[in-house]
DNA sequence: CCATGCTCCCAAAGCGCTTTAAATTATGTA
DNA sequence: TACATAATTTAAAGCGCTTTGGGAGCATGG
């Protein structure tokens, strides 16, 4: 069932009928009703394809998904796009996901918007002079970045957390429950958050003439692995860390298993604040010892993201071009006062 | 940049230009390595609407995700999501999501497919008698089930664990390890592979005369919450199981909380087996006492799937009809004699 | 009675591609 | 040299929708 069967059942012209079902002012009434009855009955859909060609506007927004054989699949953008989900469904929306290499990524995007299958597009996991914000600029489809880049002008659209803020609010509290002994368990070192993160870290322990040992940081994928391996090193150091600041409860999940293998004791022996993404399989509040936490909701930032895209895409605007969320500071038992 | 233009910058037709692209034989082979070049220098992409319209075909799989505000959103969803990228990219394939309300997924699928969106459909998280087969079963387009549907005749493609199997060789092994007061922590009781896996149990214990008791059953979704609040009731009852099988490894996390808490020992007063999706985030062999799985990756499920959804779209076949893939059974130390 | 302004509705063009049917050019054969 | 045949190329017709530019039909008012 196409347009014009559908016309010629009522007897009316395409014309009419797209109005109708657009809601242009110019159609009787009563002639409207009598075509939505019709569709009802036939169950007649536009053809997204051809109504995509005809109007430029395709009703979706776009993403690339990296991945590879053997690439680990990120529990975060599973969360990401839970909350993208939640705002798009509203809209009658959908996305588009293109999968593709991570080596390939800013091709993939840009074949993804020009392809005409997509409104928006939408990037994450910045990178620090991030070379898909070049290509975006340069392509004049609205898009949004989750993040920021660090080095790039902020002239682009962003929503973004204050990582430094919260990194440096989570150092702050440790300093004051008595430690010295830092450690940062990050990730990797060219995403944004991983910069902005040590900076916070970094600015609270120099106002206090401390300093981060590169030895007592680590750099790695967000995995518990990477959480195990990388704190089992920092268990080994002569002088070993009792303040640990952790940038993914799954980072964390990997680092407490380390600490309760060695026989120590989380907030007692060493404290620990990890960030939380508010990850559906890892609340904090759960863990054993319950963890203290910087919160922002993932999930959240995907809605958000979800509703400016769209808005911009059908012109509900405007919106603020950036928005920076404040992480809540959530105290549990992870942390206690420094061991003397 | 269109393929009108484009063809006029070579001053060749449409139709050529359109052929050489599309490696059709009837063009000389210098014309086409001239078109090539073009495209090369001028970055010209077809445009993927214009194509679908002319040709019908979208080069996409499509899906619906369920989700609404407070859905909480699935982990194994994401790993799935993996596989198909995976397997996806290697032919240019992309997909597109419909998110669409838990209530609403029947339509939503309808609207997806008659959308002209997609090439191929995929659904799971299947349910005895599921309303979704007989919608698809009267669309014609080609669609596969990841799982199966109880009730229904299996005249549909489909590929699906052998969960009943597994589950049997699990209760077995705990039978012959002496044990005798069972629980089974399942997944929503209308979800296909949750009637089956309960099947698989009774049969096992069925062929010792024993029975699983009500008390001794939950249905529930798999989330770490519901498997400690299944296994707090478990170890209230006057006779509590020693031996437990559970769908999921998020569940077993839950319900190792609770067997923790109670002061008991995994392994020596409780045996517990869980079916393993090969989840990134939760290795069995991570646990503090490494978890007893029947395992089955979820992500090979979707790159597989992927396959063969591409593959009939793109006329690759043939396809068996139907896979039923067999979970390996991997003992690790949280199984041991029953205690006396 | 005719110009004016509405309200509705329609024919046809156009979005950018593929594909059918036909035209043109090249090649081979008698 | 002429004609059949093969090798390339092209014009034009859609695919199913939106939208531009009119055009009836009818009431209003001078």
């Amino acid at each position: 069932m196409n347009l014009k069967q559908l016309s010629e059942l009522l007897g009316l012209s395409q014309t009419t009928v797209s109005r109708a079902l657009n809601g242009y002012p110019e159609v009787n009434e009563a002639t409207r009703e009598r075509v939505l009855r019709a569709v009802k009955e036939t169950g007649y859909r536009p053809n997204k394809a051809a109504q995509r060609l005809a109007t430029g506007k395709a009703g979706s927004i776009g993403l690339v998904m990296p991945t590879a054989p053997g690439h680990q699949s990120d529990v975060h953008f599973g969360e990401f796009l839970a909350g993208l989900g939640e705002e798009s469904v509203r809209h009658d929306f959908h996305f588009v996901i293109t999968p593709a290499h991570p080596d390939d990524e800013v091709a993939a995007l840009r074949r993804l918007a020009i392809s005409g299958n997509v409104d928006a597009l939408f990037i994450a996991y910045m990178r620090g002079h991030d070379p898909r914000l070049v290509m975006l600029k340069s392509l004049s489809m609205p898009f949004i970045v989750h993040g920021r880049s660090f080095g790039s002008e902020p002239d682009y659209p962003y929503l973004d957390i204050d990582n430094e803020a919260a990194f440096y609010d989570a150092a702050k509290l440790l300093l004051q429950l008595g430690h010295t002994r830092f450690a940062l368990m990050n990730g990797p070192a060219h995403l944004d958050f991983a910069i902005r993160r040590k900076n916070g870290v970094v600015t609270a322990l120099g106002e206090r003439g401390l300093e981060l040992s590169e030895d007592c940081t680590s750099h790695t994928p967000m995995t518990d692995e990477e959480g195990l391996i990388a704190m089992e090193r920092f268990l080994q150091l002569p002088e070993r860390p009792t303040a640990v600041l952790c940038s993914s409860t799954v980072l964390a999940l990997g680092a407490i298993r380390a600490i309760n293998q060695a026989g120590l004791k989380l907030g007692e022996d060493i404290s620990l604040i990890a960030h939380d993404d508010v990850l559906p399989l890892l609340k904090p509040e759960n863990f054993s010892v319950p963890l203290t936490t910087t919160r922002s909701s993932l999930r959240a930032a995907g809605a958000r993201i979800a509703q400016r895209l769209i808005g911009t895409v059908t012109q509900a605007g405007p919106f603020p071009e950036h928005e920076l969320w404040k992480a809540e500071l959530i105290v549990r038992a992870s942390t206690g006062p420094a061991p003397r």
